[in-house]
RNA sequence: GCCACAGACCGCUUUGUCGCCCUUCGGGGAGGAAAGUCCGGACAACACAGAGCACCGUACCACCUAACGGGUGGAGUUUCCGAUAAAAUCGGGAGCCUGGAAAGUGUCGCAGAAAAUAACUUCCUGCAAGUUUUCUUGCGGGUAAAGGUGAAAACGUGCGGUAAGAGCGCACGACUGCAGCAGGCAACUGUUGUGGUGGAUAAACCCUACGGGUUGAAAUGCCAUGUAUACCUUGUUUGCCUCAACGGCAUUUAUGCUGCUCGCAUAUUCCCUUUUUGGGAGCAAGGGGGGUAGGCAGCGUUAGAUAAAUGACAAAGGCUCCGGGAAACCGGGGAACAAAAUCCGGCUUACAGGUCUGUGGCUUUU
């Protein structure tokens, strides 16, 4: 975890357990930043000033394979490239946070628009609910 | 050079910035369909005496193949085109779930008398009555030649024959079962003899032949995490030290730790009846069900992830479309179908644009 400082994107930040994404589903909180929705809560289990991260898009939007592997790729890489704005905040709280952010247009945005998204995101996240 | 058809192939390239997955630290990293999951295998787990029934699948022949419902070639059949005035015939293209309707059952709209043991109108005829040569009516019989209906009407044409008719008989022809001969590996074709004339439908049931154990990577094996246990099975033995209890030692059984041996660990306890046998509770292990639910192998092979990497952004070049221009060129736009999830052989479906080969046609030049 060295290297969370700077623009990478590895495994180490991704969400991968299903038990967790469960519990996200269950009882996440919730808001959207449009064409972004976010599904979030406090993990006591991670690294504090850091967040593990999952994206999707659903498959009833988008249904081959190909157009949501793009989505997904943009809207990883907009999150890479902004996520030390993120950190900076979680790190003042000394929290870590899940998370998952779920594409919710019907049709495919440019790039410009996502980078958009993360911004508004990483803006409107309620970090004073962390305590 | 252009157009059409058939076959094979390609599936934009390079650079920069920031990144991802695997790695033996050298390096490697989506497709022709990776797709649909329609067939066939490899592989794995479980099951398995033999035979029959049921169920499912396949269905002209030969070859290719690990195998196939796949491929190649051939046979049969339907249909179209050309040659010809037409038929026959010949050549070419396309289609065919292409075993059996002569084992049996069922079904066949409308029309038509009747759709499968055919008699409505005709035609011929017997009897009776009326009437009177030959007509009419009624009750019977014969007749598939004619009419009309239909997708289809009980082999076709001609002659004989007859009361009228009929494959009833004969000649020629059509189709077909059986037998022989010739050609072919075979399907089948040709031909001779002999028997027959039977509607369609098997994508209705059915019959025949051949094949098939079930499941399918969410399989399966292992490690970690970890719990209240219904129910079932097996084990819970014997002796010594000690007054006794506690405790200890040996032995036996079950299970685990590495497949075996040794060794080690856990349970080898209590109550009732008592001559013995036995019964119950507890404990241990296994089965079973519930709970928990992360990883490794499977998945090595020139990708090997596991909420799933193989990219994002930008620039240049090439391709192509539109507008302007005599031209060089300038400006603007577009680039398909679609992404591995154990592997392999096929099939099917989607696809911008381009390359090559062959065949046919048109045109230009020499």
């Amino acid at each position: 975890m060295e290297n969370q400082g700077s623009f990478t994107f590895s495994k180490a930040e991704r969400l991968k357990s299903r038990k967790t994404i469960a519990a996200l589903f269950r009882s996440g909180n919730s808001f959207v930043a449009y064409p972004l929705r976010v599904v979030w809560s406090v993990s006591e289990l991670g690294e504090p000033g850091f967040a593990t991260v999952v994206i999707s898009v659903p498959k009833r939007n988008f249904k081959t394979a190909v157009q949501r592997n793009r989505l997904k790729r943009q809207i990883r890489e907009a999150y890479r490239l902004n996520k030390h704005l993120f950190y900076e905040h979680l790190s003042s709280q000394g929290k870590h946070v899940s998370m998952m952010i779920s594409y919710i247009a019907k049709e495919p945005e440019s790039y410009d628009k996502m980078l958009e998204g993360i911004h508004k995101l990483i803006r409107k996240f309620p970090y004073e609910e962390l305590k």
